[in-house]
DNA sequence: ACAATAGGTCAATTTTTTTTGACTACCCTG
DNA sequence: CAGGGTAGTCAAAAAAAATTGACCTATTGT
């Protein structure tokens, strides 16, 4: 399909729009997140729209995934400074809710 | 399906989020908006996905519509403050794009 | 050695969103 | 009174997003 991109607020508000996005993004706020971790954490979700909402979050440039080769051996997403940009206007989207 | 409503921002992303929303809500900062117009204005839009999204941006209380009962007898879009605060929404989410 | 945990992928299905086309009804102009 | 503009609605179809369940590899703990 043509994708015509006319307001540029448009594209970020589409990626952030996906069902756990919102959600994950509020928790990358608190602390680094881990795939099972969030998966337990996010009641109602699933692996695979986890796995695309993250992949997403990092194609575009929010969070960054990092393997943490100590002691138990695993992967950490944290919020980039692209990402942390987004906070207030996460703030002030919560302001108007 | 059960809605669980975990992030506060979550349901005005959403609602802002549908294809033609962010290009409707830019628009109507411009100028008041009128149906047909924005059809023309807004190409590879539809009636029906303009219709849809114009009644949940008025249902969320960012516009109003109101019908001009003189001269050509037509039907206006306009801002709402609260549609107004999210303009500096809008301009951050463009900073970042 | 075995089971559990971590972090996923893939294909198929279901659900939601968007699009299409037909159809209304009310003015206004010539 | 015919044609055009304005502002839609409705049902069906198509497209996109989300969910499910099976499967996979690597690392740990016991």
């Amino acid at each position: 399909m043509e994708e015509v991109e006319t307001c540029p607020a448009q594209r970020l508000l589409k990626m952030l729009s996906g069902k756990w996005k919102a959600e994950i993004f509020r928790l990358s706020v608190e602390s680094p997140l881990r795939f099972n971790t969030l998966l337990r954490q996010i009641q109602g979700s699933n692996k695979q729209s986890l796995a695309t909402a993250l992949k997403e979050l990092e194609e575009e440039g929010l969070l960054e995934k990092t393997t943490i080769k100590l002691k138990p051996l695993h992967i950490e997403y944290n919020l980039t400074e692209k990402g942390k940009a987004l906070i207030p206007v996460f703030q002030q989207l919560e302001g108007l809710s």
